[in-house]
DNA sequence: GGATATACGCTACGAGGCGTAGCGAAAGCT
DNA sequence: AGCTTTCGCTACGCCTCGTAGCGTATATCC
């Protein structure tokens, strides 16, 4: 839970008035509130100061752009996708591919996720942020699934380096796949496509194991 | 061919001097350029105009705002994917998929598609702007695919209603993951990625099937 | 305690982009 | 011709960015 928070080095040096919690906190949470009011391209740095009840500068200190702000505001809301253990692979999907786009329903989430991964296009310092503090934690969704696949004997086990590339892989569709639904072609994650994507899925793994096999 | 550059509406009535067709392709281009250079945050209409050798008020009697002039700037860079055909499904969607990759790597391309994808999410106008001039035209791929497919008998004849959910839950997944991929996780869309890919795409569209059947 | 070092709030500022208004001239059409 | 629309140009008000400078507050170290 220790919210690693890696912006502007707060100076390793202990002397001097250490920088607020508080502040922290409340920067963070005007950020996503102005996120839903203004979305990403109206939201100004002036304004976010000003609903945290705190100087201008005082943003400036911490995050170096609207950027690397708005990336730690949303990098929490990723923290809260779970993996339940439904009782099946299939369900377990299903159920993490809904929760994401509940994820992605919210105005703060979608405004924002897409807009940092433009400007990280141009921007390594951002695109290694984003992918410290939002993706990479979220493989763990991943890893963990199959995991649990593996103890029911729904999946074979692979060893360490097929393992991870297909992790990748999953990820990279499932992800993808609900991004685009959502955001591009802006139809609904509903249950008839979270069951027909999940069928899809893991048709596809057996599919991988059987290429493998043969 | 006919692009349909649905700009602010250049009066359907017909009298008095035209727009300069040359100021249009030289603004469109100037675009993509300043793209290149730029990028999407740091693209100004200044700043197209003096490349394009035009006034800053003739962007702005055309489009809007930058969005709008930026997915037609890029939209024609969608129209050179083609999905030719290869012998098999695999090799056509493996094709494909490279093609799109390509497509994704070029700089003008990766700024702006998430950028207006961004933006679109808080402006209607502007998806549906997105969805004519870029994404709903690329479907033909996948229908096209899909077609072959049949005609070699690789994939089943499905009813009208589902055949359209099928090919817009492909659709999504085929470039969702290439995006993410790509742009997201920046992982290269590699000969050994693509061919994993499309063998976990084919072998679930036989598990689409197999589940219709029983 | 005092010295030091840093954070904070505040004000002010220059730089630069946005989008518009108003002008005279150019280029079509009837 | 006369009408209509576009074009290039200049100028403008508004806003945001990001920084500098100041006095004050709050920590640690001696």
């Amino acid at each position: 839970m220790v919210s690693r928070m890696c912006r502007t080095t707060p100076r390793s040096g202990r002397t001097g008035r250490p920088r607020s919690a508080e502040a922290d906190a409340a920067i963070l949470e005007a950020t996503r509130t102005a996120l839903v009011d203004l979305g990403w391209s109206k939201l100004t740095m002036s304004d976010v100061a000003l609903r945290a009840g705190v100087a201008k500068t005082t943003l400036y200190r911490r995050w170096a752009n609207k950027s690397e702000l708005v990336v730690d505001a949303v990098a929490v809301l990723f923290d809260e996708l779970e993996i339940s253990d439904r009782g099946s692979l299939a369900a377990d999907v299903e159920g993490v591919v809904r929760q994401f786009a509940e994820l992605l329903d919210r105005p703060e989430a979608r405004t924002a996720l897409m807009a940092v991964v433009a400007e990280s296009t141009r921007d390594p310092a951002l695109r290694t942020r984003i992918r410290r503090s939002i993706v990479d934690r979220q493989k763990r969704l991943v890893l963990l699934g199959r995991q649990r696949a593996q103890a029911r004997g729904e999946l074979p086990v692979e060893d360490a380096a097929t393992a991870s590339r297909t992790a990748d892989l999953i990820f990279d569709v499932v992800a993808g796949a609900v991004v685009h639904r959502s955001l591009v072609s802006a139809e609904p994650v509903d249950t008839d496509w979270s069951r027909s994507f999940t069928l899809l899925l893991l048709g596809g793994l057996r599919g991988l194991d059987a290429d493998r096999i043969a």
